[in-house]
DNA sequence: CGTTGTGAAATGATTCACAGCT
DNA sequence: AGCTGTGAATCATTTCACAACG
């Protein structure tokens, strides 16, 4: 369909925040948003808000802006926002605890269909409607409930084991929480999340007053499919 | 002292990522590590990690690489990793009190030394070691114990106005877990962490299989001091 | 030799500025 | 008037390629 030529990565993660914005607008008495308006929520140049949207096609309206009902509905699509991603949780630590019983992900498509964990005293309990399954259960059920993302949130030392597991089962993305780089082919994508670093590099713009300072989000790393 | 030209931002992202692999590395028997193994680490050219590394100086030995202890000294110095931050969590859910367990935190130099929310059922109690206060003792805590970077984590609604608080209090730093953009004045720097958006960026690469996919870590918005 | 440091070239992303639509 | 879409210009970042060093 569309003249998908060539999109800038940094344009990809900021259409998740215009969605965002958007979303948070839903129900506001405006019906229609501009290019301006869009940017200024989020800290960006009218002409940068414009120049992303216009990489899928052109749904603004010269002279009034951009319907928000439609510009959501076009975002979602593009995103895949507009279905179900089924996800397994590994790691009934805190972090797997937190993210087992946090509401938005639900409410964004994204369903835990699934918990794991190694520690005997941890598996067959019941945690935020999930109950939490042995590593040997991953095969199977990553199959049968057709998972296609991993969330990693296991130590340091077990994440690399732990993601080769969720990729032979089938898995084809990880959102992955522990500190490490982890391997994987090209069919596999991941999206770190470090806390610590996050942290470092909050206390050096603090630090060093970097002016501007910087964008982007999260930390991926190959791609693929 | 050093020719602190121009920083690109990613190479402030990456520093983080080059220590990490470091201290990885303390006790292995190697004490150099080249740019190309330590890019190859982190899916990196070794032209870029040498490039970034000269923006703060020239720390290594043509023909040998860089000493593994030297190296990790420097960047510590660079990213003020060599000193203790203290921080204070705002919002005792889960998000928080995995936080406040999170045990690389404090290895990492990043005390947590007050905790506060709003439920007064949450108020007095203990958690992970940390006694919950009350929000109005924020203003008289964070001076006192010499808060810089405060961590996020109330629901959305919430967040813009603990921002306000924080920043009035005298933090300089905000690590957000909210799904929202803070408004902030120049001198305060904010770096945020958005998991719905983090999956959704990472459902996108797998279902249109972005090949290369994005890097960079995090969302950060203005910056200062 | 292998490896650093670094200008120069290439690539990538953002901003400008304006034609054209409502 | 207000706004989008977009080529061209600017700015930023990465990669190349090689001299100098151990």
């Amino acid at each position: 369909m569309s003249s998908r030529s060539k999109i800038p990565r940094p344009t990809v993660k900021r259409l998740s925040l215009y969605l965002r914005e958007l979303e948070s607008r839903a129900d506001l008495e405006k019906t229609t948003i501009s290019s301006k308006q869009l940017g200024s929520a989020l800290g960006l140049t009218d002409a940068q808000v414009r120049k992303d949207l216009t990489y899928f096609g052109q749904f603004g309206h010269p002279g009034i802006g951009y319907e928000v009902t439609e510009l959501t509905n076009r975002l979602r699509q593009i995103l895949r926002a507009d279905r179900k991603w089924n996800t397994a949780v590994v790691g009934a630590g805190k972090i797997g605890r937190a993210l087992m019983a946090y509401q938005r992900f639900p409410r964004k498509g994204f369903e835990i269909v699934a918990v794991f964990d190694t520690a005997p005293d941890v598996i067959g309990q019941v945690i935020a409607g999930h109950r939490v399954r042995p590593m040997e259960d991953l095969p199977t059920l990553v199959a049968q409930r057709d998972i296609k993302i991993g969330i990693l949130t296991v130590p340091h030392d077990a994440a690399q084991k732990v993601a080769d597991s969720l990729i032979d089962a089938g898995v084809l993305g990880i959102l992955n929480f522990a500190p490490v780089r982890l391997e994987v082919g090209d069919a596999v994508s991941v999206t770190s999340v470090d806390f610590s670093v996050s942290l470092e590099q909050l206390a050096f713009q603090v630090s060093l007053g970097l002016t501007g300072s910087l964008d982007e989000h999260e930390c991926d790393q190959e791609g693929g499919g």
